[in-house]
DNA sequence: TTGAAAGGGCACCAAAATCATGCTATATTC
DNA sequence: GAATATAGCATGATTTTGGTGCCCTTTCAA
């Protein structure tokens, strides 16, 4: 259905949380007890998060993760393609051969379809995601270090 | 990954090779031959295409499917929803409420998002669809019946 | 120097979605 | 009635996702 896994759910809530978070580092726990979300998933999509470089990881007390780069850089297509691999309507439309390559009558199609499916993910950053939520549901709690 | 199921696949094929048809009923084992795909499934998939109306069939021999509207007036949005259940990036962006919806903190935004992928396929026709590769990969043989 | 607070890595299980198929029934034409 | 088609239903296999446990390494501070 066109729908993105939770990993990339969990994923973008995280770095949205992040984002808000500014320069401090936020660990796992900290995004845990606010989001509600399976701890030790979480810890497997910041780690691939991390291994791609799109956070920074640091260990020990005081640690956690933070941003590489300033959240209006960094664009949701590129999270979901670490999160779950690529970005693409089909198999066929990605690297990966189709396997009915021969018969298959709308191919091309499809391939243009991908392109636009992703330049909507390409055009969309994770400012953007951060921003139109903080507008209708503002915390009630001041934000630790409200910044972006 | 945003990945159509094979359903859809299949369905827009069928689809696509009906559009190419004209009005001349076609039946599951003709496109089977052509297309290469799973016999069963593909029934599946045209039996729900046909309950939504896209396709009419006629029983017996000579029957088969055939499109009840010209390819340029059917989305692939309408397909995918038929076959797929809805377009949606995220349960939440859909009708299904979000297990975590007090603590998701980007609903607003992946609604947005949601919006714009659904607008791509809804301005998807399947015309354009079939149109995009008869330009690159024309058949070898003459089409039964050359129309849209 | 020791303990607690972080993340890192690996393997594994469970649940759900997808893909695929078989069989039988019903309609239609000849 | 025989052959061609779709209609309906149930079921099994495979793949993808979602989720968890356990132990290791790094780092800071008492």
């Amino acid at each position: 259905m066109l729908r993105l896994t939770k990993r990339s759910e969990y994923g973008l809530m995280a770095l949205a949380f992040m984002a808000q978070s500014g320069q401090a580092y936020t660990s796992v726990r900290e995004i845990v007890a606010k989001l509600r979300i399976p701890r030790r998933l979480l810890a497997e999509v910041l780690k691939d998060l991390s291994r791609a470089e799109i956070v920074e990881a640091v260990r020990g007390p005081g640690g956690g993760y933070r941003l590489t780069s300033p959240a209006d850089q960094l664009s949701l297509a590129r999270v979901v393609e670490i999160l779950e691999g690529s970005v693409s309507v089909a198999k066929c439309a990605d690297g990966g051969r189709c396997d009915l390559s021969p018969s298959c009558t709308i191919q091309e199609g499809i391939n243009l379809v991908a392109q636009r499916v992703k330049s909507v993910l390409d055009d969309f950053t994770l400012a953007q995601l951060a921003d139109c939520n903080s507008h209708s549901q503002q915390d009630p709690q001041p934000a630790h270090e409200v910044a972006v």
